[in-house]
DNA sequence: CCATGCATGTGAATGCGTGCACAATCGCTT
DNA sequence: AAGCGATTGTGCACGCATTCACATGCATGG
């Protein structure tokens, strides 16, 4: 996986299951969730009220032991020999994935930028993208998937009056650090990265790296790698 | 990670240093070739013509060792007390990474298709566009960065004559399933999915995904961990 | 020609993630 | 009321990835 979490300190903090603070959810069971989510809301809307870890571990694409032990972290407890209630899983993963609306700024309304604003998928999954900046003077003022483009130079007023908690870095790779730096600038400390650079950020802060053209270069790996070891062409 | 190898098996071929057919690269290292030759094309342009594993991580974002156990699996010879030679290193990555330009087919052109299909990077990358197929009838025939889209059902033939080898998913959720098996029928075996959505594949054939929604769930997730554990607020 | 310093290459230890296998436990049926 | 089938929860072992630490070996300077 090419899109990782850059700062690779786990979290080991003890599990307090009634102390209701801490939540120590492992970084790969945290990537299924979402998931296991999409599955639930799908056997939901077929009015089915229990799943197995079977079950859901086939919608899923994955083995039952570890939806079993995901499930575990979330602190949800299924019933034996009948398996757990959906609507109650529903909302006990939502809750564990910020239940509440967060929205998002982007920097950036390139080709990526402007299509990232416009993804449907972010609304639906609870990240109204409320805020757009772009260092081009020619971009601002344009409205965008029903927002205004603003400066960059005004990201630190325009994050503030939206609230936006999450950042997303869509510029080309040179701007790229100065972007993260401008976020971090304006409060922001969970950043989406789609800029094909390496970017550094203090330890708080929380980077996360979307790199399309390296997920090609592996792809292609493999698949040169077919063909050397299989003459036989498609053609 | 949510863009991760779906299915797991490793590769677990014996390294053959001399035959020149087998190629063992780990998954993790393979993932970080790119960024490797990012970092080596920019000091190249610096005119540098030697390079260290401690300068190389540095811009790499990455430890020493790991670079240095990394061009191991190229098959790279570094010089001791030295570095390694730029070039011959670029030239070495880009051979593993599929040195030749790989056409790739995207199916959807909605928003997200039509972002990708003008993404300078692929194109950069060796990846350039070369195909363009929609389920709607209304999107047929239009022209979008060069290419004119055609019709899902002529998948097959336009694979053909374009000669792509690797395939983009970027339909809804629901589509995502059909749109994988086309592409599997008309020879692709390589398949990057931006749906997101869980498709099941054949062993043969190589399926990478990028889940947008995700990234920024599990963003979501440690910004309110943080904001629980730490009440100050940005303001 | 030799010594010295620096950077490579890799053995080994640690930690996380995965998946098997099984005991514990629940609901349902008889 | 008791047994039975089904499913959860988890201890355990295995494997990959990461990182440290150090011996190896090359180039440069005296």
């Amino acid at each position: 996986m090419t899109t990782d979490r850059i700062d690779a300190a786990a979290v080991a903090e003890a599990v307090t299951p009634e102390s209701g603070i801490a939540v120590p959810i492992p970084e790969a069971t945290l990537a299924r969730l979402p998931i296991y989510m999409r599955g639930l809301l799908e056997v939901a809307g077929d009015g089915v009220t229990t799943v197995s870890s079977r079950r859901l571990a086939d919608l899923s694409g994955v083995n039952a032991a570890k939806v079993r032990k995901d499930l575990s972290y979330v602190g949800t407890r299924g019933t034996r020999g009948v398996g757990y209630e959906v609507d109650l899983l529903i909302r006990e993963i939502g809750m564990v994935l910020s239940g509440e609306v967060t929205p998002v700024v982007i920097i950036g309304v390139g080709n990526l930028g402007r299509a990232l604003s416009r993804y449907d998928g972010f609304v639906a999954g609870g990240f109204p993208v409320l805020a757009l900046v772009d260092a081009d003077s020619s971009m601002v003022g344009r409205r965008i998937a029903g927002v205004i483009v603003s400066h960059v130079d005004d990201l630190g007023k325009v994050v503030a009056e939206t609230g936006c908690l999450l950042g997303i870095v869509a510029t080309p790779a040179h701007a790229a650090q100065v972007a993260v730096d401008g976020l971090i600038a304006a409060g922001i400390r969970s950043i989406l990265n789609f800029a094909p650079a390496v970017v550094s950020v203090p330890a708080e802060v929380e980077l996360r790296k979307v790199d399309l053209a390296t997920e090609l270069q592996i792809l292609g790996y493999h698949e040169h790698r077919r063909e050397a070891a299989d003459p036989q062409q498609v053609a």
